[in-house]
DNA sequence: GATGAATGAGGTTTCATTCAT
DNA sequence: AATGAATGAAACCTCATTCAT
């Protein structure tokens, strides 16, 4: 958590620092990024720095609760709490979506994410022994779409859940590269629910 | 390239080497990894380490063709060159599978490519503007499969590609997961192709 | 010298910087010791510090001069200023007993009055050539003796004067040490004089 | 404990490196010592003093090392080991010229032996929760003394090897003084135990 | 007078790479 | 070819002190 003085800083100040630091942590891995580079880009003294933050650790969680606070502000919240209204696919559709809204709003917070989602060793010492949080979810969404008998009772939650993670970030990934910005999401969405929802192979 | 140094070597020592080097790339990203431990851990002066390699980066990329090789070794080569004989989806069945067989037989390879994957930065340090291999590889086999008539051809390959990419990587990640090592490969490749195949929808 | 400011300041207020300061010295040798614990601890901002003091040798000066007042209104006064009425080995039990005193009321100050002892650097830095001024008393306090006829004439006061305090230390050393606070002082002062009187008195 | 590259360089090298750190230590306390100041002083890279060093404190710790081995080549062993041929004040005479000889010939020695002495904090640091071993060696003294039947048997051998080894640090600051260094030192010697004689042996 | 943010010099330590033997 | 010492840039972090309100 930063310290006080961070959170008594005028926004635009907290707001130029907070960005010099996406910028950096979204160009170089965590351990290579530094803060000479961040404090400069900021326009702050490197001692200032340590003012406001414990480490350089400090900022990098503080970075990863503003990402993740923006993520879920994304997500329909009406949704996910009365999701009894709604069928399984409705449920990860949304989620999807969601995703990629996020991911074009902020393509910024997009690397630091990735990053940190395939470093271990990073994660966690981050946030300890917790489990994937976003498997979890999906793993979850499973358990919930099988009692609601949309989901193929016969498949193993945890590997499916895995499956839409990796394709949740291959999805962000995609739509990530250059010149794909202005793709119609529907598209993108749908294609990518129909290959979940029904598989890939030609019927005849 | 490593120099030719390098290559005069007694094997023993070469693979001592390389040993010590995948230890460590495995352990931690690629900037954290240090050439002291490697030369240390592979018994071999400091110094010598320079004369057999450009630099630490040299070393990396050597390790990666061999990871590369050693990946291709995995593939059943007679299913590839002549792939008219097989459908699309025992292909495809295939190329999982091997991946599996890589991932078990060479664990401490693994997350040197995961880490790899998600550097972009350090991708393109290593392979200049080369579009990602692997991607590519699934690309191609989906145009394949449309052109065999087994794949509905009004999928986008390449986001389709991607997906595929990214499923595979939480495929050998869920294998890689401590006690589903000895689980049965079969039943997992199944449940996945299962999902492929047919999506996850339960049927009626 | 502190600044007018800060004997402006309300005792109270005075009182806890004063405190904080002894915590903060005692705990840490001088260059170690920061301002800023000192501020927190005393609850005053760290701008304010410097509007009561020059800077931080100033305080600790301040700490010093009132340390010396506080070890003096330990001694009994009126055997000092009529000594005369008094045997040299009865002043010096005074002398030490007023020591052990001043030590066990104000446990805290011990410790820095310690470190000052043995840091010459600082010891200059703050009082400039001067000699130690204990090692001065003891040795008027000799010569005096030496008059009245009770020390023996040959001893070089100049290295007693030094044993004496050098042993005074050790003797607050040593009632310091856990558990020992509660000791009987006059059973180790008598054990000390006796080691002393024996030591120096003029044998008839 | 240096590292091995440290001990295989020429012992030229290895002195003006010591030789810088007792310079350094002497001048500063341990926490004012810069590593900076050693290497430049020593002349080699910031870099190679870590080649030589886990960090400041091993440095420190050797350097204590080499002080403690000095210190007790100064004391005749004979002397030590053969003790019941001589008497308790003998051996307290020689324990005493022993320490002032290290200290004219070692004078750069001494502050850092003064200052370790009365920063407890790193006393602990450095040597763990261990005794003071100097104390504790003139407690074994004393006893010896009194069983021999020269030592007062009523003295509190704790005391006693306190204010011994406040002496012993006194006597040695005296002879250090500016313009001391060539007094004879038999004559300081005889006056000190002269002192503690009649202080402390036992009487008929 | 009081505040607390701002500063920046300086300290320790790391590590890829070069150099001398 | 092999060694391992030497190097120095650069990283993180601390803290006394100044400054602006």
């Amino acid at each position: 958590m930063p310290k006080d003085t961070f959170f008594n800083l005028p926004e635009e100040k907290r707001e130029r620092i907070i960005d010099a630091a996406i910028d950096e942590f979204a160009a170089y891995p965590y351990h290579q990024a530094r803060v000479t580079v961040i404090a400069d880009q900021a326009g702050i003294a490197k001692g200032s720095f340590y003012q406001y933050f414990e480490d350089k650790k400090d900022l990098f969680k503080y970075l990863m609760e503003l990402m993740v606070e923006k993520k879920l502000s994304y997500i329909n919240h009406d949704m996910v709490e009365s999701r009894e209204k709604y069928g399984f696919f409705q449920l990860l559709r949304e989620v999807y979506l969601s995703g990629i809204r996020f991911a074009k709003d902020n393509p910024r917070l997009v690397p630091i994410g990735m990053k940190m989602a395939s470093d271990k060793e990073l994660y966690h010492e981050i946030y300890g022994e917790h489990l994937d949080k976003g498997v979890d979810f999906f793993k979850q969404l499973l358990e919930y779409g099988k009692g609601q008998g949309t989901v193929d009772p016969a498949i193993d939650p945890a590997l499916v859940a895995k499956m839409l993670m990796g394709m949740s970030y291959s999805l962000i990934d995609f739509i990530m590269e250059d010149g794909k910005l202005d793709f119609d999401d529907m598209k993108i969405i749908d294609q990518m629910l129909h290959f979940v929802e029904n598989g890939i192979k030609k019927r005849v």
